[in-house]
DNA sequence: CAACTAGCCTAACGTCATTAGGCGAGTGGC
DNA sequence: GCCACTCGCCTAATGACGTTAGGCTAGTTG
């Protein structure tokens, strides 16, 4: 009875870092069902009593990845000033969605072919974002609109790091510039 | 021998506009090729007489898509102040981006299946960002951190707008502010 | 009128996610 | 010690996908 559940539990994490391992190698684009039952040396239709369905695979790993996220967002320093803040933050998050473009794809892109994150997975998702911008509450930014356009910086950041030279390095020097900006703007706007 | 070309030009951008159709309409996600034969009244294989694969319709509406994107582009006002053009700018481009999520996944997240553009669509899209960090440079801002950084926070709440609330129009308020907030922080930096 | 050809068709292949159903090994109660 | 049962895996099959091969037909050309 109990040795059924532990085994299972062991083999979804095991099957969780295929997926993972896959997605990391071929990118989502060809993260296939097939190869992940290959790479754990299982037939496909085995990969059902796991997961409900490919969908509910990526939901487990959207789910993870947000943990990942969060996990992550909790580590970043919080020396004194607001630059130093903000750019220890920055570069936590985009360093995060740099370092994996497929986990990046999966979490901040949403568009992943058919997948929409259940609701448990979604709260976790929402939970990060929330974490997220908490964390800039100490700085004075709770305007949701600054929020909203430091996190749009942010994302842009990435993604346009992703899509024009993914593996290279040229956010290290945007983003201390990006956060000097928004920092000039708002000392502005909010003295 | 004329013949031939003619109706095969004529057919091409028909087919073409049904790809947009069934992009629009179900996402990039669910389109399929044998779903755009079935909307031109044809077979799918007869869709090989017109594009050499799937990835040739896509690199098509990648070519289609970028050519729409610098006639809008061309067409922005330019007014008198730094703030108002930018202004003008931003509109744009998010509004471009906004209006169709399917064409924005296509041509800015870059996150279609098996799909990399060819040499010739990717001039066209090179000259698009060209022409679109080119009509930044009357108000002086040339530096080419600057610029990315901007076209960032574009293209974040463009996705952010798509990812949030795809339709909303949250994005008209925020644009505006993200060119406030740039313009306060440019002209202290280069006054 | 014969030959050709352009445009479409059907048939088929391999891969995909998914479902149905069977086999065998391990575990429970008697 | 055996019987039943369950659990984890398998094979087989289904329907959709992109793609290839090859055939039919109608219109054009010599």
């Amino acid at each position: 009875m109990l040795g059924k559940q532990v085994r299972h539990r062991r083999a979804r994490e095991e099957i969780l870092e295929a997926c993972w391992d896959l997605a990391r190698h071929k990118g989502l684009a060809g993260f296939s069902l097939r190869e992940v039952a290959q790479a754990v040396g299982v037939q496909a239709p085995s990969l059902y009593s796991y997961f409900l369905s490919k969908n509910a695979m990526y939901d487990a790993m959207f789910a993870d990845g947000n943990r990942a996220f969060v996990e992550r967002m909790r580590q970043v320093p919080t020396p004194g000033s607001a630059r130093e803040v903000l750019l220890a933050a920055a570069t936590a998050f985009v360093g995060f969605c740099v370092e994996d473009p497929a986990r990046h794809q999966l979490l901040f892109q949403r568009t992943v072919p058919g997948f929409e994150p259940s609701d448990e997975s979604y709260a976790i998702a929402v939970e990060a974002i929330t974490l997220m911008r908490e964390s800039f509450a100490p700085l004075g930014i709770t305007d949701p609109a600054d929020l909203d356009i430091w996190t749009a910086l942010l994302c842009g950041l990435a993604a346009q790091q992703l899509a024009n030279d993914p593996g290279g390095d040229r956010w290290t020097d945007l983003v201390p510039a990006a956060v000097d900006m928004y920092v000039h703007a708002v000392c502005k706007e909010t003295p």
